[in-house]
DNA sequence: ACAATAGGCAAGTATCTACTTGCCTGTCAA
DNA sequence: TTGACAGGCAAGTAGATACTTGCCTATTGT
């Protein structure tokens, strides 16, 4: 249990995808793919991403919606809380500035 | 960078090893064999948990002190604050009771 | 000194994981 | 309806990862 979430985590090029979309929400796997490829310069199959994007949504960190031939995704993070609350400590202190 | 951090994390031994130091930190690498055994039925062998420790050292996730014949280990929980500073809106609210 | 204890190094293996290629399905515009 | 576009499924492969075994070093107690 939470194994899916780490194991997402642990791939470089699904941290980036995170990361573009946190920057911007609602991409569809041909939108991630032209981004990963013009801004990070990973030149990956369509598939490889979207395999990626499947285990993403496997461990809750993206969620999909799907209209006519278009699939979205988003960013979800909550499931990134419970990394806090396993080993208390490691939370942004409250009091800080 | 911050690969070590999310590869550290990724194996499910290597939790429980973090959940164990959390519980009880400086122990050495024959307590912690131990307690993986008794407490969570990982019957692994000593140098399989020494490699596990050398990489959530690696990740900075846990500190070494050396005395005599016996090596300490501690739990060092702030390198995951940088997963939350990374994706914004995964952190406990400060306002939640 | 010697045996026991705590730990480290290195090489081998078996499984897992990322990525590819080829083909198939569903949606939309002309 | 036909072609183009967005996406999915499945099998294969190369490289990574977890774990083992065997041997070596350093510290300590008797």
């Amino acid at each position: 249990m939470g194994d899916e979430l780490f194991k997402a985590l642990a791939d470089p090029t699904r941290r980036t995808i995170l990361d573009e979309l946190a920057e911007r929400s609602g991409q569809t796997l041909f939108e991630i793919c032209t981004r990963l490829n013009m801004k990070h310069g990973i030149g990956m199959s369509r598939q490889a991403v979207s395999q990626h994007l499947a285990m993403l949504e496997a461990a809750g960190l993206v969620r999909t919606r799907r209209e006519g031939r278009y699939k979205f995704h988003d960013l979800d993070t909550t499931p990134l809380r419970r990394i806090h609350e396993r080993w208390p400590g490691s939370q942004t202190s409250e009091k800080d500035s």
